[in-house]
DNA sequence: CAAATAAAAGACAAATTTATCCTTTATACA
DNA sequence: TGTATAAAGGATAAATTTGTCTTTTATTTG
């Protein structure tokens, strides 16, 4: 569904926005171990982000990454289009150049339906909300123990 | 979504059930000049769907690929599972070690649904369906002229 | 200003996916 | 029976994705 990349970059805004309580700064260091991800590998998607001003960061002392109050209330897909571009949202299900409604693939009306359910759960869907249910311990970024 | 091998299978079997008329075979070459993939790699992913029984094939002369009347009914599912494996329908959508209940990922609930919609797609898409979509001209199987 | 800190950036490496080529095996049919 | 045919299988290569390491740049603080 979404790239390793894309999955990394979830989880790391995810666990920033539920860590940074009072614009308080994070660490990738501290992001990566507790989302369980390559510090060095997550520190570009991240570069990504901060770039396309969906995080924000800070260099020096006291740096790291947070996100202001717009920024929180920026909707996933901001995040995967972002990282993995639109292909999931716009191209065709069975790997045609390019979906067409004039010359559809077999599967195209099917397809199409999912792939806006897709998009639909992603626009209604904020990183702040989804933070929130971190603090809270209803959900979490990292399988426990093996 | 799909991997690219899972894409070129779906729209192999899909080409060889509308094709092949009175149960004729259909050569490698015929199929993947018809949906626009590269020969030997389609083969191979032929290869896969014949040892899991979800073509048949037939070597030598007048040899080919074709579907009898019980593999024409097989559910697309069928495909994808022989090719991508079922993590798409199983695995987490944040890319945790494993999808829980217990201790789900921030859009476990709402990935959890989507999967369901794919999976019951897939469960209720027949590839003879599919076909007859082809042979009535309703769909392609590849983008005309680019 | 100098030192320490942390992200940004660039170069490189491993792993996986996708693609190609060549040989072997099975089958039809003349 | 032997030859042509077409899938099966094995080995290799290219491309992409994922992951690591090192250097550079910006910022804070003493
Ligand atoms: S043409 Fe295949 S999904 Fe639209
Ligand atoms: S835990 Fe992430 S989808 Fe279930």
């Amino acid at each position: 569904m979404f790239s390793k990349s894309c999955e990394y970059g979830i989880r790391a805004v995810i666990y920033i926005v539920s860590a940074s309580k009072n614009g308080e700064r994070v660490g990738i260091s501290e992001i990566c171990q507790n989302i369980d991800a390559p510090e060095h590998f997550t520190a570009k998607i991240l570069q990504i982000l901060t770039r396309n001003r969906i995080v924000s960061s800070q260099k020096g002392v006291h740096g790291g990454f947070y996100l202001d109050d717009y920024q929180k209330g920026l909707a996933l897909i901001e995040v995967v289009t972002a990282i993995d571009g639109k292909t999931l949202f716009t191209g065709c299900g069975l790997g045609l150049k390019q979906c067409s409604e004039t010359n559809p693939c077999p599967i195209h009306s099917k397809f199409k339906s999912i792939r806006n359910d897709i998009k639909k759960m992603l626009e209604q869907t904020t990183i702040e909300e989804l933070g929130n249910s971190i603090k809270k311990g209803k959900s979490v970024l990292k399988t426990l123990k093996i």
